[in-house]
DNA sequence: CTGTTTTTGAAAAAATTTTTCACTAAGTGG
DNA sequence: CCACTTAGTGAAAAATTTTTTCAAAAACAG
């Protein structure tokens, strides 16, 4: 199912804008801030709005469709979300992000902090920061 | 060793400010921005400026003394740092955080991603989010 | 103490994000 | 295919957050 269909049964409308944001994400080989989306949005379309790029963000994040990533400097970047839980791979040198599935490989430890903490635990954010192998070669 | 004493081997000066965002993560019970360290901050000592509060952070956090946690909404809160890694465990109602140690757990699922995508993990993020206790309790 | 250098607070600037509002256009039901 | 309803849009303004600048203050080494 296309990103179009899963944000119709969401009960959202297909706009410019978010084809848009969904276009330049899909190109995009690394995280990109609201700025910069807007940035090469208007080489597309002229007349995107900077807020229009802030709430097609805020729509399609909570689709699913769309998730952010946090570095330790920058919280501000944006990716394209696979379906499902995926854990994010980040090379601290060129940006390029890797999606990789993997929740079961935690319920280990999240079992054994359950018990230690009494917590319940829900969800989890876990990225890793490397340097991917074009990089490690170039360095 | 304090954390003083820490921060004096790294090169810093102890000063009024630091002392100050220092006392005021001590007896917090969640993250808190740099706003709420200069409000409460205040409370101690009147001159302490809000400036001199990012700076502080931003001292203290390289020097390995506190650190930034990240959720899904705000990055901007902050909490005490124990030495070592460590992973978070933060509760979503309350805001409550604990810390837990746990390289060790992530070694397997690293080895394993390596050898898929052939990046080299230097480090990682880990937080996991769900209810304390009490707040499982009350809910 | 005294001198050197870091650090500070205030003000201003820059950058980011949100709100408001009149207008536009998506998608539905004729 | 058209008209209607309502969600969504762009621009401007406002609100926030973070950074820069700079003269004055204060850490701490000697």
């Amino acid at each position: 199912m296309g990103w179009e269909e899963r944000l119709s049964q969401a009960g959202r409308r297909i706009t410019m804008p978010r084809r848009v944001v969904m276009q330049i994400l899909q190109r995009a080989s690394r995280p990109l801030s609201p700025q910069e989306i807007h940035a090469r949005g208007r080489r597309i379309h002229r007349s995107l709005g900077l807020v229009s790029v802030y709430r097609a963000l805020a729509v399609l994040e909570q689709a699913g469709l769309v998730r952010r990533v946090h570095q330790e400097d920058r919280c501000d970047g944006y990716i394209l979300a696979s379906p499902g839980h995926h854990h994010i791979l980040l090379c601290r040198r060129c940006g390029r992000t890797v999606e990789f599935p993997g929740a079961e490989d935690l319920s280990g430890l999240i079992a054994h902090i359950e018990r230690r903490t009494g917590f319940h635990v829900e969800d989890h954010l876990l990225q890793l920061i490397g340097l991917c192998s074009p990089c490690q070669r170039s360095s």
